[in-house]
RNA sequence: GGACCGGUAGUUCAGUUGGUUAGAACGCUGCCCUGUCAAGGCAGAGGUCACGAGUUCGAGCCUCGUCCGGUCCGCCA
């Protein structure tokens, strides 16, 4: 018989009755009857129902031994009679009659339960995260990350494309996120920086000619966490293909993703194509470029309206090149007082003046707005609004910025207060058209808007005849139930394009020369049209799973603060390593 | 860097207007129990109420400060 097991505790069944076996893993969890004992005994693949009978003289030995201890059984596999059977467990209608056992890993009483799973608290289970990964959830999260980057990497590549590797010791990058800098011995002074991304480095396999890459790629960023953004470090699928459209990487994308959702999660993915939203109409009708296409409220703009009606605080805005923007939400009138009360509150909250309404009532449409409008005013309002009787509208006043994210939010709030958002569906949808570049609120000058890697749309054409501000960019994001995947763009692969699109933000050929000299060299020698795309993995394993935080899809996360509380990460050096790399640490006044 | 919420037993939490000895569940220890599967029953151990100062006759509760954690804003080309 093998030293460990015959069978792991997922194995079992009616058909290997009479069989003498031996299982090995943890005690899950023990129910003692003074004459019969049960143990469940656990391992990666499930849990088998151990039986030891008062006969057996390690009976009382096996039931005082600390929950987790690892144990090994030898035993013979037995029927359960039908009342017997546990029809939850897959092997619950056998269990195994113990004629002996082994300690094969003793354990000291385990810190927070591994069963029943609760909620211990998180740098608790971050110091403890190989006890943390035995738990159910998290352990079936992270078979399940293992099982998505697998279907990735094989749809990649039956898509046609390559996996590379790409240096994780590279350089500084001036752009973008605070750079992890990694100190080289052999140039005193000088520094390897972890890649943001391996964005200048696919762009070179294009300049190759490999035509279609992909990597599941490690991304460093020295950026704050959030409850969607791990810190530090993340995954992304890296994509890049030459001789595109943008068209034609929503197509691989849209083939890709729904194929991962549709092969992960019973729930309903929007099928291709994606709706594609531009940016500008994104930021009216959602407030935001991310948004939520679940909850069923579409913003408007009234300003027009306002800007010939009697109501001085909403005219004034309007007047003063600010924005009045509407939130219909159908069948809420009967709410109670205290529901727009608090709404008021919050919006008041998140730096809004104040927070008008109008209700569609019974006899009359009714709200503090009501009595400064015309029954023409009242009308446009409502078809504008598509409300009708039992129906409210919101009202936002500021300058457009500031109305977008404050309409946006109270959007967000509504669906989630009012419990229409459907949560058994991925919403996908992509966000094109993003502006090339915008204005500096400070220097009043254009600056890039998100990517100087981006190709204008009309190309050196645009950059040389249009106003900047109005020039769009080859620049999209995909975007599934209000989470962000992934920025991407066509890129600028022309040298006299990049020149000038730097030009506008207001850098010299000079510049461009030495940020990005592998780049702009490459270019030089005859560059593909190409772009792509980088989807988060984190984050789709996170949507995948239903989680609501992303360390817990990640097998060792570190905590808010970049800790990792299990290797005590980031920790002091020698000073021996600290001379070796020509480092001395000073405290900075 | 900023805002908000939180910190009470190993764990999850309750703790009334500031008032006697700070409670429950799970876990742990002991005992009872031969069919449970979140087993059940009885008993027991387990507390610097995050820390410090203040108000008060009296503070887990009120005030201020500090620390720690989470969420959000900034940040994330």
């Amino acid at each position: 018989m093998h030293e460990y097991r015959t069978h792991t505790c997922n194995q079992l069944r009616k058909a290997d009755n009479g069989s003498t076996i031996k299982i090995s893993g943890w005690i899950h969890n023990r129910r003692d009857h003074g004459g019969v004992l049960f143990i469940d005994v656990r391992d990666h693949y499930g849990i088998t129902q151990v039986v030891v009978y008062p006969e057996a003289p390690f009976q009382y030995e096996i039931g005082h031994l600390p929950k987790e201890t690892v144990v090994s059984f030898v035993g013979v596999v037995m029927l359960r009679s039908a009342e017997n059977s546990n029809p939850k467990m897959e092997t619950g209608e056998i269990e195994i009659k113990a004629s002996s056992f082994t300690i094969l890993g003793p354990a000291e009483p385990v810190p927070f339960p591994v069963f029943p799973e609760e909620i211990a608290p998180e740098d608790m289970r971050l110091k403890h995260r190989y006890l943390d990964l035995r738990r159910s959830k998290l352990h079936q999260n992270i078979i399940l990350r293992s099982k998505v980057i697998s279907s990735m990497r094989k749809r990649m590549i039956d898509f046609g494309f390559t996996e590379f590797q790409t240096p994780i010791l590279t350089s500084s990058s001036p752009e973008g996120a605070r750079d992890y800098l990694v100190p080289s011995r052999v140039h005193p002074g000088s520094f390897y920086a972890l890649p943001q991304a391996p964005q200048q480095f696919k762009q070179l396999l294009m300049c190759s000619g490999f035509d279609r890459y992909f990597q599941i790629a490690p991304c460093f960023r020295d950026e704050d966490a959030r409850a969607d953004r791990s810190p530090g470090e993340f995954y992304q699928l890296d994509i890049e293909m030459s001789f595109v459209t943008q068209e034609d990487i929503f197509k691989t994308l849209e083939e890709l993703l729904h194929g991962i959702f549709s092969e992960f999660s019973t729930m309903q993915a929007t099928p291709p194509p994606f709706p594609r939203i531009p940016y500008r109409q994104s930021m009216l009708k959602y407030g935001c470029d991310k948004p939520d296409l679940r909850i069923p409220i579409e913003i408007r703009d009234v300003s027009d309206i306002f800007a010939t009606a009697d109501f001085k605080a909403f005219k004034e805005t309007v007047e003063s090149k600010g924005v009045v923007r509407a939130i219909p939400v159908k069948n809420i009138a009967s709410q109670p007082r205290s529901f727009f009360d608090k709404l008021v509150e919050y919006a008041q909250s998140i730096g809004s003046k104040g927070l008008a309404y109008l209700v569609w009532s019974e006899e009359k449409v009714k709200g503090p707005l009501a009595k400064f409008l015309s029954d023409d005013n009242m009308k446009n309002i409502a078809s504008r609004c598509d409300v009708g009787l039992g129906d409210v509208v919101f009202f936002v006043a500021a300058q457009e910025h500031e109305a977008n994210k404050i309409s946006g939010d109270l959007r967000t709030k509504l669906g989630n207060d009012l419990n229409i958002i459907d949560k058994s569906i991925f919403k996908f949808c992509w966000i094109v058209d993003f502006p090339m570049f915008e204005l500096d609120p400070e220097t009043q000058k254009p600056v890039f808007s998100h990517n100087p890697f981006s190709m204008p749309q009309g190309g050196l054409e645009a950059l040389l005849s249009q106003d900047p501000l109005t020039i769009l960019a080859y620049q999209y994001d995909i975007v599934c139930n209000g989470i962000e995947l992934s920025s991407g763009a066509i890129r600028n692969h022309r040298p006299d394009v990049m020149y000038k699109a730097f030009e506008i933000a207001g850098y010299d050929k000079s510049v461009v020369d030495a940020k990005f000299p592998a780049l702009i060299q490459a270019f030089r020698y005859g560059a593909p049209p190409h772009g792509g795309i980088a989807p988060g993995v984190d984050r789709i394993v996170m949507l995948l799973a239903g989680e609501q935080n992303i360390r817990e899809v990640i097998a060792f996360p570190m905590n808010q603060k970049a800790q990792d509380l299990l290797m005590n990460a980031p920790s002091p050096v020698t000073d021996k390593q600290l001379k070796e790399l020509s480092i001395r640490v000073t405290p900075i006044a």
